[in-house]
DNA sequence: CGCCAGATTGAGGTCAGTCAACTACAGTGG
DNA sequence: CCACTGTAGTTGACTGACCTCAATCTGGCG
């Protein structure tokens, strides 16, 4: 959230409060599973997440990636059982915190209770974008714009990503992300290999071209374009 | 917001406040346009209201419906330009306020910031499992999931609704919001109807087999089920 | 070396889309 | 009162994108 917004000291101090504790956890490891009770939150501090779940018809549905510095398990804490589950893709450390720290940072924070507030809806419209794609978008178009997501994302945490970037995903993951089968996720990658948009070496992946392949699945970086000079003042 | 929790005379108030003005629109009408700026937020009052986006390819993804005691426009408020446009789909009472009078309602009524938050939380949810619906759901579960959760937002407002109701949707709509087109959405809930699952008549849905509907689509009211002893005090 | 998860490739099937015709019905204007 | 229009719903024939099943290949690791 300090990338939005100059934080105040004091602001500071309190969201280094709820990252005092830290666990790491190797990639595979499950924090939360869904229809289990999930009182607590965490701050992402390395590494990769993601959040998914089962359906009764035995399929995955992969609903959204973590990155470094984000607060993940909220849907968990509104609900006497968590509506998804929440699992490790690569050995990370997350900074757990119960719920009521999140009631007393909203009571004594409120600019940061605003930005937390807009952290969710940016991760609304991501989940939007990703609702349009998977209704309307073909599934070569689907995995362009979740490569670019990727790259967009790990690039805001990591400056040395530029265009090129470890998926650290198996393309079964990738077709549970984006509704597809993990044979025609395959597909798709070799056909945008093919036409020039990408390139690929051992799990590696280049983007060829960009503007290309946020043109035809309508990608746009949602952490672009914010306008938040209304939050009330820092405290 | 109230039916949450219990508010304090001063809460209510505050979000009175936000309703002082009020406007009525027509069936159709469009009160935000993706890609145009939107500064404001609306309390819906009376009526329905959908939020869309149309793809370059041409089609359109309904993201949401809106009932009365929504607050719609959130994401709009974010960025330089809304990412979503929003559209009246039976005539209705809108109350707009500015974003300012947000950032003022969060810095007074901490309780009502996490409200806000536990509201934007929910909606989350319900976007996420309609994510899963249009990855890895058939089509004739994703049309019943749709009639259930329309019948169980409506009842919320209305209790007059039991398991029969109006849609006010054309089968486009629907299958805008399910991915499908109209000619499909007509199939299956002539599906839906043979297998004794609906009843039709000219618009107005019967909802026959809950269970069977839901269990089909993994359909959960997300609207129950909360747990919010965790909230900061009233102010 | 053998094992295993993941990636790759082919053949054939199916669910949902496309195209097109037709019906039903409400609104409009003469 | 009725012809005309436009929107929504219905139905059939055909097509195609993506799935399923199955075989093979690859690289990492004990």
């Amino acid at each position: 959230m300090n990338q939005l917004v100059a934080l105040t000291e004091a602001e500071r101090d309190a969201l280094a409060e709820l990252e005092k504790r830290e666990r790491h956890h190797r990639r595979g490891a499950v924090i939360q599973r869904a229809n289990e009770p999930g009182n607590d939150l965490f701050i992402l501090r390395a590494g990769m997440m993601m959040s998914y779940v089962l359906l009764d018809n035995g399929s995955r549905q992969i609903l959204r990636f973590h990155f470094p510095g984000d607060m993940v398990g909220m849907p968990g804490i509104l609900y006497s059982e968590a509506p998804e589950t929440l699992c490790v893709l690569s050995d990370c450390v997350i900074c757990p915190f119960d719920r009521s720290a999140l009631a007393e940072l909203i009571e004594i924070h409120p600019r940061l209770a605003a930005l937390i507030l807009v952290v969710s809806q940016i991760e609304r419209v991501a989940l939007t974008d990703r609702l349009a794609m998977l209704g309307r978008v073909s599934a070569k178009s689907r995995v362009g714009a979740l490569l670019l997501e990727l790259r967009d994302r790990m690039r805001a945490t990591d400056k040395s990503v530029t265009d090129s970037f470890t998926l650290g995903l198996t393309q079964e993951e990738i077709g549970d992300a984006t509704g597809l089968t993990s044979v025609h996720v395959n597909r798709m990658l070799r056909q945008l290999e093919e036409e020039g948009l990408i390139e690929r070496d051992n799990g590696r992946v280049t983007i060829r071209n960009d503007a290309a392949l946020a043109r035809a699945a309508n990608y746009v970086n949602r952490y672009e374009g914010l306008d938040l000079g209304w939050l009330p003042d820092a405290r």
